[in-house]
DNA sequence: CTGAAAGCGCTTACAG
DNA sequence: CTGAAAGCGCTTACAG
């Protein structure tokens, strides 16, 4: 490693005049100037960022993400609204990921642990990995954190996310409004999932009630995760319960469960969306790319993504006015392409 | 920000001491370790891992990466690879990705200078991004370097990859296995894309001619990119020639253009398989979840980024053994489901 | 077993 | 305009 030293040596001056010429070039004669430049481009000569940092009373600012999967489909996404956001601000981005081998609750913690050494001044935790449970932990973090897809009970922490019950209720609409009266779902844990499972559970009630459809417990069909296969199954099942309810259309709680939906009824020779409307929720990329096309809501991850940063940067710049927390809702839209049928 | 001086103020003794209990607890009496330890939990002390390493003889490696794209559909296949060798090493690993906004070659040297700066002991480069026009760079940075997915014209990396001329190879020979004996391909840039386009089009052109297939050169479509949209509109150019060249099975050079081919069938009434098989090359998870299932070549992106890191550590722990450079064929595969159907 | 001191590679007042 | 010196938060011989 050449160092600063290395610099000063061989343009015969000191650490202080190489220093300058990297950080305040105007305070150096140009003729020094010129001589510095050429030794630090002979040599080689890269600033030891950690040095530097450590040194400097301006700590240049960094930045945490804790994800839990990052071979989610939309993450790239989240991901990509978040690094460009940081990187116009001029912040370090230091990235988290969760390995789904291993104690889970541990790695969250080790995460948050690492994530604090390593200096950053916040951190956005993505999705399904927020619980009470890391309460004092985060407390002794004495850090700013911010909750993109996720939601902290206590209102601890401000959220950025979609507002999962309303958007719910908004795609029931869109199938009423396309003449359909018997609507099932295809879900996971409507009642132990809080994130997802609950609130997008909860829409799809609120809208029947609403609609006065019939409603009864088997409408809603529960596979054993918001995955493909969970989809899947989950059509499986309420495919049994259609000599009695002949739904027309089924809301699926994730677009991979459509997905999955729509191979379960393929494999029982039923069309989409001839025989069955499908509309799905997160508008994954891929989603526009199968046939038929899928109808489904929108989520605004890379939106998500750009407002966390946003929040924790403006959350950093004025520490001591306590921010109130909340959950910041980003636009969802119902994206109308070939999976939904006009009854 | 409370610091070793605090810990040590607080527990009454030296920070020498503070600093043992945390990296060597066996030099610290029970007592004094205890003590220690309770101002450490009472204070919420978090040792700074950059003045650490900057400190430390044994500096703790860590590892640079560096992609092209975010969102890539098999980005998170290839990271998860990575991140897992590298934690079981007990290897940092920094991410930098590229933002499509913004001149490429720029973000690019930003990129690897950001990374050794931030002192990583080596970099993975993934995929596309490697031209010879960085040598210059890259040698003054003066860190080891390996690809993945990629490859260096002068084999000055290693290079971990899938061996895709072999790989398109035996894709045509599956398709022959089944009967087929007009095959065209859908592809991007057969001869300028070094990468992808002239690999998987000469391993194509290598079994039509030992196959001794009828070959022509419009059997190639070519469209704008290795996308959906490249696959469509390759796919509607290939169509076109159909009354001359009665193809009854059509290689696509990736999964997400064997997508955006299947959509231009349909467009047109063709059946896949009855009318026309189709075979991809990736192996995207999403390939499984579409109808039909997708047959594709199957790029073992995992293993690609666990033997990088590997190769990579075994660089570090040998730096004076010019280690040999070479390009490393990771296993691929033919993944039989149901896009092609037998004659 | 414990502490004082030097040093890691930088930055930044402070003199000159 | 330039350099010597102190300091950032740690670790690690070196004494005791």
């Amino acid at each position: 490693m050449v160092k600063i030293q290395d610099v000063a040596k061989d343009s015969g001056c000191s650490i202080s005049t190489v220093s300058r010429v990297l950080n305040n070039p105007d305070l150096v004669t140009p003729d020094t100037r010129e001589r510095v430049l050429k030794s630090i481009e002979k040599l080689g000569y890269y600033p030891n960022e950690k040095a530097k940092s450590l040194s400097s009373k301006k700590q240049n600012v960094s930045l945490g993400l804790l994800i839990p999967d990052i071979t989610t489909f939309y993450f790239g996404e989240l991901y990509r609204g978040i690094s460009r956001t940081a990187k116009n601000s001029g912040i370090d981005l230091i990235l988290r990921d969760l390995d789904d081998e291993g104690p889970l609750q541990e790695q969250i913690l080790d995460g948050m642990v690492s994530l604090k050494k390593h200096g950053v001044s916040g951190i956005i935790i993505s999705s399904r990995v927020m619980t009470e449970e890391y309460d004092e932990v985060l407390n002794r973090l004495r850090i700013p954190i911010v909750l993109a897809l996720s939601e902290h009970k206590k209102l601890k922490f401000s959220s950025f996310k979609t507002d999962d019950i309303k958007a719910s209720f908004d795609a029931i609409s869109y199938l009423v409004s396309r003449g359909h009266k018997h609507i099932g779902m295809v879900t996971s844990s409507p009642t132990e999932d809080k994130l997802v499972g609950e609130p997008r559970y909860q829409g799809f009630k609120n809208a029947i009630d609403f609609y006065r459809l019939p409603f009864k417990a088997k409408h809603v069909a529960v596979g054993n995760n918001f995955r493909y296969e969970g989809g899947y199954s989950a059509m499986t099942q309420l495919l049994e319960t259609r000599e009695t309810f002949p739904f027309s259309a089924v809301f699926c709680a994730t677009d991979e469960m459509a997905f999955g939906a729509m191979r379960s009824l393929h494999d029982h020779n039923l069309k989409v969306p001839d025989d069955v409307s499908i509309i799905g929720f997160d508008n994954l990329s891929i989603s526009n790319m199968i046939t038929p096309k899928l109808t489904t809501v929108s989520q605004s991850f890379e939106k998500i993504g750009v407002e966390s940063v946003n929040h924790l940067i403006k959350i950093l710049e004025e520490p001591k006015m306590q921010m109130e927390t909340g959950v910041f809702y980003m636009p969802h839209q119902i994206v109308e392409r070939e999976s939904v049928r006009t009854i």
